[in-house]
DNA sequence: TAGACCCAATCC
DNA sequence: GATTGGGTCTAC
């Protein structure tokens, strides 16, 4: 008698995308959800046990010469129990199927590195242990014991955590200790959990409206609910209250924050409320805290985790709540493979499980609001702010207006530098937002005018004066800017144009030379810890001015910020995404609640269109508008939430191959989606996307837009295998992807 | 004619 | 994804 195993294998490719055969014979019971090692072909690799395994009378000669298939013996097992419940088990298989992707790619995200269905984890960290010695017996004669022996007792009985080895400078009087039965040398688990600064909370009494919005949430009787609340409007506090509530029906739950950075002060403030009840999970941990958090959850001894995207997949017990904070921000989904999006995951983990999942914005996606209108997600409104302190007054600088602008700064106009002053004056301070890195986008030859490029990605390269280089910021090409020669003409002066946040910096300099001015963006923050020194420091008053790229807009909580300015709104404006306007919005209503934590504070938006609706909107910080507005605009070019999109990039080194083959998967999906079913589903492109093309590769892009996805699925899923000539070719498939290009 | 090189097939 | 094995090309 044997086991007849069912093994996807490690390798995350969809022509491996289903169950090999192999046999158990050895002792024990192997189950569905163990990992296993096997020979694949001539490699040794992990495999995971898909199917409940079934028993096979006989040997294996006989089943092998029986069926046509060689099965092997797996060469060992490397799990006593499953490593996912049953729930996290059949969601894996739901997301697989929804994103197109391997099963096996979907475990691997699920899962902290030790664990995972991947040759890598066998050399990744397990449990630790230390060892401590204990007072384990009570009985004894004093006098039997000598002076030293007495004094390391009293240590014992006062050390209840145990004192390790090295802790014991008396080894003599240790072993004599031990010898009489007194202490004796125990080892227990170890958990490198990550660390929590302590902070001081002061948690209020939830206002009338919070607690009629906690109301609302806790005795509703939907599932989905968007927590709507403008910033400062006390969102936290209704979580909070919420979980409080689902911990004591003896249940557990999950709380995201769109990013990692916003991860410290939510753990910190639960850890303060709950102890160690709350668990930390985001990529940034590191692989041991990551596996000591992870069977902490999964144990049931934190039924809180606090977490970035990945905390989705957290294995938490009897869980009863999820809650997405800041529901509209799209870091929420991943933009490699698997692809997931964390709302996606989150609305599987609850559907029919009588769980409640809580979507919290002040600005939610139009697909949220669009769901909360129809009444698929019951929408909860938070509208007063915190001590009633006014939301932002926000002004319109016109840049295409000349009398805005002194020709020693394109970028800092005059009355921008005005405003800066008064603030500076008032001993308040700035915010600056430019999203742009580097100190000049553009980068040429004096000489012949030759813009530099990227040789792999044929973009602009951008000249970073500090570092006193040009760098390609979509891959990782640098050149030193001593030195270079124009590759055209062979000159050797350069010089830029544009503007990053590193010249802006400079500029400020110049202008308020009193000024203590930081700079916040990914070449600031790059060095570990810097991320928080900045922004602590900044927060407590060590600065004047902070400049920085989009991440100075995120959450963080700044009391002195009187004044947010967008240097530059028409960038994100002019993105070629259909989701320019949305991001737009949110980017400037984000940036304009960073002003006035405490009273009414100012943001000021320059632009070269200050007709243009989307701006308008921003300044009047009028959501509702904007929704309305977008809404009508998606409507007419047909764009989510009224309709799905699905993102197929086919990518290759030679130019017209690719082309070649992206017109094959079109022709392919014409006759799958047209012709065979005759449903219409629009089928776009092949298209150049924004950036044709990375890292010597080239792009193209094929959307598609449906309604049902039933109707689609068979014609997607044969993308997966269809040839495409040539083996650099490759195809990838982007469910709900977060943008079009 | 060995070795390099490329592609398609196979992996249980 | 990685390897293999067979076919073809290439240099001497």
């Amino acid at each position: 008698m044997f086991y007849l195993l069912a093994v996807m294998i490690e390798h995350g490719v969809m022509n491996l995308n289903h169950p090999f055969s192999y046999a158990y014979s050895g002792v024990g019971k192997p189950l569905e959800g163990l990992r296993v090692r096997v020979e694949f072909g001539h490699k040794d690799l992990i495999g995971f046990i898909v199917e409940k395994p079934k028993e096979i009378q006989g040997n294996l000669e006989e089943y092998n010469s029986a069926s046509q298939l060689k099965v092997k013996e797996i060469k060992e097992l490397l799990d006593t129990e499953p490593i996912l419940n049953e729930e996290l088990l059949s969601l894996a298989k739901t997301a697989a199927a929804y994103y197109l992707c391997p099963f096996i790619e979907v475990l691997k995200a699920m899962l902290p590195p030790s664990l995972r269905p991947d040759t890598i984890s066998l050399t990744k960290p397990k449990k630790a242990y230390e060892e401590k010695y204990y007072l384990t017996g009570s009985s004894y004669d004093s006098k039997d014991l000598d002076r030293n022996e007495l004094k390391l007792l009293e240590r014992f009985k006062a050390e209840k955590d145990g004192l390790s080895r090295s802790q014991i400078s008396s080894k003599i009087s240790l072993i004599k200790l031990e010898k009489k039965g007194l202490v004796s040398l125990i080892k227990k688990e170890k958990l490198r959990l990550a660390k929590i600064e302590d902070e001081d909370f002061e948690e209020h009494e939830l206002s009338q409206e919070q607690e009629k919005a906690y109301q609302a949430i806790a005795e509703g009787t939907n599932e989905v609910y968007l927590l709507e609340g403008v910033t400062g409007s006390g969102k936290t506090e209704v979580y909070i209250k919420l979980i409080e509530k689902t911990i004591k029906e003896g249940k557990g739950a999950i709380i995201l924050v769109p990013e990692i950075s916003l991860t410290d002060r939510m753990i910190a403030r639960f850890r303060s409320l709950f102890g160690d009840k709350a668990a930390l999970i985001h990529s940034g941990l590191t692989d041991a805290q990551k596996y000591d958090e992870y069977l902490s959850i999964a144990r049931g001894d934190a039924p809180i985790v606090v977490g970035a995207r990945s905390a989705i997949f957290a294995p938490v017990k009897n869980l009863g709540l999820i809650i997405l904070d800041e529901e509209h921000v799209e870091s929420y989904k991943q933009d490699t493979m698997p692809f997931y999006d964390a709302r996606k995951i989150a609305l599987l983990r609850v559907a029919n499980q009588g769980r409640k999942l809580v979507f919290g914005s002040a600005t939610p996606s139009l697909e949220c609001k669009a769901r909360a209108e129809k009444g698929i997600y019951q929408l909860v409104k938070l509208e007063s702010r915190f001590n009633d302190v006014k939301l932002p007054q926000v002004d319109l600088i016109d840049l295409s207006d000349y009398s805005n602008i002194d020709y020693d700064s394109v970028i800092i106009s005059l009355p921008l530098r005005k405003r800066i002053q008064e603030t500076l004056e008032r001993k308040e301070q700035v915010i600056l937002l430019l999203n742009r890195r580097g100190y000049a986008p553009i980068y040429y030859c004096r000489h012949c005018q030759k813009i530099l490029k990227c040789p792999s990605c044929d973009r602009p390269l951008t000249y970073h004066k500090e570092d006193k280089a040009v760098t390609c910021h979509h891959c990782s090409y640098v050149l030193k800017a001593e030195d270079l020669v124009c590759p055209k003409c062979g000159g050797k002066v350069f010089t830029y144009s544009g503007f990053g946040t590193e010249r802006v910096e400079e500029e400020l300099e110049r202008f308020f030379p009193q000024a203590r001015i930081v700079r916040f963006d990914a070449d600031t923050a790059r060095k570990k810890g810097k991320y928080h020194q900045i922004i602590t420091e900044f927060a407590a008053g060590a600065y004047d001015i902070m400049i920085g790229t989009q991440m100075v807009a995120k959450g963080h909580d700044f009391p002195s910020v009187s004044l947010a300015v967008a240097l530059l709104a028409d960038q994100s404006l002019e993105f070629p995404s259909y989701k320019a306007n949305e991001d737009t919005f949110d980017l400037l209503t984000q940036l304009a609640g960073r002003a006035g934590r405490k009273e009414q504070g100012y943001a000021l938006i320059q632009t070269y269109s200050p007709s243009n609706p989307v701006i308008k909107l921003a300044c009047q910080q009028d959501y509702e508008a904007f929704y309305k507005y977008e809404m009508e605009n998606r409507k007419q070019r047909v764009y989510p939430p009224y309709c799905f999109l699905i993102n197929i990039t086919i990518s290759g080194k030679d130019l017209s191959k690719t082309e070649e083959a992206s017109y094959r998967v079109k022709d392919y999906l014409i006759s799958k989606l047209i012709r065979e079913k005759g449903k219409r589903t629009d089928i776009f492109g092949p298209a150049k996307p924004f950036i044709e093309k990375r890292a010597d590769r080239y792009y193209r892009v094929i959307m598609l837009k449906y309604k049902n996805r039933d109707l689609i699925q068979d014609a997607l899923v044969g993308l997966n295998v269809l040839p495409l000539g040539e083996s650099d070719l490759k195809l990838v498939i982007d469910v709900d992807p977060s943008s079009d290009i």
